[in-house]
Order: C-alpha cells, then structure tokens, then sequence
DNA sequence: GCGATATAGATAGTTACGCTATCCATCATG
DNA sequence: CATGATGGATAGCGTAACTATCTATATCGC
C-alpha cells in the first residue's frame, strides 16, 4: 500500500500523514528503495488511533505522540502507560500550574484537605503525583474562591461515581487481558483507549443525563424546555 | 477601585483585563470621564468566573464569553443556560464534526443504535440536539473502528455514573434555588460553574478511582507500581 | 523506453488562539 | 504642572496543527 492508498482508506490528507511521520506517530513504511516505501495494515490501524485519540479524545498532537511512544515500549509496565495516559488527557497545553514552590513547605489549600478528607473517607490510598489529585483539587479550590462552597456537597456522589467508572475501566482491562491470555500490546491499547475515550464517554453520558434529570427534577420546564423548535426526543 | 487594583487583586495581567473587555467577558465599569473608569467587587468576581472557566474548566475564551453572555440575558431559561453551558464544554474548537448531511436520511451508525438502546434501557428521554448524544456516539463508534467492541461492556456501567452525578448536579442547582429564593442570577451562577468545572472534577476523580481499582485488582503491582521514586502515598 | 504521475523528505507558509506590546491622547495627582 | 496611570486602538508574538511548495528520484501505463 502506499501512501495515496493509506490516506484515502484513512480520509487522512496526505500532508498530514507526512507530518504525523516527522511529528513520530505514526512508524515509517517499508523502505522498497531510497525514497520509497510501502504500507500496510499496521499503519492504517496506528492512523485510526490517531485519529480517535486527537479527534474523539482531544488530546493534543504532541501528547498523543507520547503516549504511543509509551505503548510500543514493552519494558513498560501497563501501570506505567496508565499513568501516562492519564497525564495524556490531563495536562493541557496551557496548564503552566504554578508549579508548588519547593514542593515541601506549603500549607495545603482548603482544597487539598478536602479530598484528602475524601480520600480517608473511602479508603482510597493514592500517590501524590496521581495527576486527578491536582486536577480535583482546583476545582474545589475554585468553588471557593467562586463563593459557591454549596457546590462541594457533591462532592461524595462524584466520587462514588468515579468509582464505579474505574471499576468498569479496570474490569475492561483485566477481560483483555484473559482473552489474549496476557498479551502486553492488547492490553497496552486497552489502558489507552480507555483511559482516553472513557473520558469522553463519561462526560457525554453526564449530558444527556443531566438532561434527564432536569425533566425529572423540574417537569414543568416552562413553556419550552431547550430548543423548542427541534425535534423531539430522540430516545 | 482602578484597572491595576483589579490586576493586582485577581492577578491577571491588565493587557489581559483589557483584552476580555474587547472581547466582551468582562463588563466595563463605571466611567468617570471619557477615558477612565472605576470597577468595584462585581468585576473582581468576574475575573475569577472567567479564569475558572477558562484555566480550571479549560473552555476556549470565545466559549466562555458565550456561557457569560447568556448569564446575563435574564430573559433566558434556566434550561437554556443549561444547553448552553453543556454545548461550551463540549465543542472543541477544531470539531469540524462532518455536520450529518441533509440531517434527514442517513441510517444511524451502530454507536448511535447502541446509544438509543442505552436510552430505552435506562428510561432515558433526551432531545436529538443534545451534545452528549453526539459525544458519546463517537466514542462507542471510535471502539467499533479500533476494534474494541469489548470496551462497550462498561458502557452501562458509566450510564449508571452519569446518572448518579447527573442527579448531584440538578440536586445542587435545586438547592440553590431554595435557598436563594429562585434568584434566578444565583442558579444561573451555580448551573455554569457546576456543569463546567463538574466535568473537570469527575475526570479528576476518575483518575484517582483508577489507580485505587488498580492496585485493588492487581496487588502485586510488580515490582514498582507507578513512579518508584516519587514519595509515598499521600492519602 | 519514456513521459506523466507519485513519492520521501525538507522547508516554508497558513490559520487560529490567547495573549502582549506599543502608541497616544487624555486624566488624576502630588 | 510635571509625572505617571488610564482607556482605546492597533500591531505583534508564540504555539499548535496543519498545508503548500520544492526537489530529486521512482514507478506505471503505454
């Protein structure tokens, strides 16, 4: 296959093929002469990937290259990419965290004590480099400073949420891992997909739940409940 | 109070101030003559509303000047606010997403079936043009195309999650209403500030429920689980 | 064999975003 | 009344993700 043909089974735009292989996404062909070379199944697969992390999962060109670097990597333990993955999805490009000033002394903010109190509460014992540490964190912090303390009484349903959706997501990968009896790329591809899209996943089921349960919560929804002019409910 | 005072107190820069005043974030204050103006508390909450959204919630400035727009049109619904908050943290600026064409005739991909089915399953009733629905389609398509439809088997599970913080969330804007009195300003406040930081924090705590299942389903951990040289668990 | 087309690789250009920097004509203030 | 801040307008910058162009081969159809 060259490359014409791997762009038009993808619908990737041929240029942007050539900077995933400068960017290191996407792996080289099989050279045929000095400047040719020939692709196969492997590569549309990888670009599908690709794809589904930037597209589905939003994550930036540069940490989508990351963790592919880390999934071929097979010294790696999965506990290791998972960690990655989850960094993947949560650093944002303009993140510039103002980085905890010598990192020992510091009190902790109202934030940190609160889900360190959560995480007492539920038994849960996590490092202190978990990137959703941080990521909850400032969000609890930000209830304060927006003067919408009331919003933390969430926080326990959240939680019991989270852990659910963690099961699934462990489950998921523990299933792959007896039914390809412990191979190390399937499962690598499980964590990453998984850990990727279920983000996606999660917040998009949130919506339309969220939609449900204002019908449920407010019946009445006035005269017209979001867009009237649409068609009706679909499910 | 002067535009530096406000740099000062919120810490954001004042090209920056005067940039979110040009693009119509921030409300101008109260002038004193042709070229000078004097802000006061509401603009301090202001700034912080819209660094929240921006940095916590990571929604683009064009987005967040949209959700604040509609804060402020009293004539709109709560449920309207609602959409349009959902819709800020949802589209992604380069979705581009291949708008359904003619929007009439097009038989539904096997995520859109398998989303409808999840809706019958669960009792859910959601309008066609909620974001979610979308979101979450191209998630159980992007599986079907990576060749994981065994990652759909948690997909029941996450509805479940949803559910459980979907009913968080609305309980929350419930409770603002009475203690507020059905000050409409104040839910509005507490409807864009849950929806859009809630989505940070359930990512959050998924990252933390995640290593937590982790080391519950996989004791061992190898020989180091996660950075060994990072310090001990902090919670 | 040969011309049209495709290819790998390098380099440069483009667009969007989120600021930053510079000007300038007031304005406030010691 | 000199000094420095302010509002407003305009221009510039750095990053990210492509996209376009160019060049020297390769390949394919005939």
């Amino acid at each position: 296959m060259r490359m014409s043909e791997l762009s038009t089974t993808t619908g990737v735009p041929v240029p942007t093929l050539k900077y995933y292989l400068r960017e290191g996404l996407l792996h080289g062909g099989e050279r045929t002469s000095p400047n040719q070379a020939r692709y196969d199944s492997s590569h549309v697969a990888r670009v599908r990937l690709i794809r589904a992390l930037i597209d589905v999962g939003d994550l930036p060109v540069a940490r989508a290259a990351e963790v592919l670097a880390a999934m071929e990597r097979p010294e790696l333990e999965l506990s290791h990419i998972f960690g990655i993955a989850q960094r993947s999805v949560t650093e944002r490009p303009g993140a510039d965290l103002p980085t905890t000033p010598t990192e020992e002394s510091r009190e902790p903010s109202r934030g940190e004590r609160r889900i360190a109190e959560l995480c007492a509460r539920r038994g849960w014992r996590v490092h202190g480099d978990n990137p959703g540490l941080a990521m909850a964190t400032r969000v609890l912090d930000a209830y304060e400073a927006l003067d919408q303390p009331h919003l933390i009484a969430a926080l326990d349903d959240y939680a019991e949420a989270a852990e659910r959706i963690a099961a699934a997501d462990l489950a998921t990968v523990a299933a792959a891992g007896e039914r390809t009896r412990g191979d190390r790329a399937a499962m690598a591809n499980v964590v990453v997909i998984g850990t990727v899209l279920g983000d996606t996943l999660a917040a998009g089921l949130r919506r339309i739940a969220q939609e449900v349960e204002s019908y449920r919560l407010f019946p009445d929804g006035g005269t017209e409940t979001r867009r009237a002019d649409r068609q009706d409910p679909s499910c």
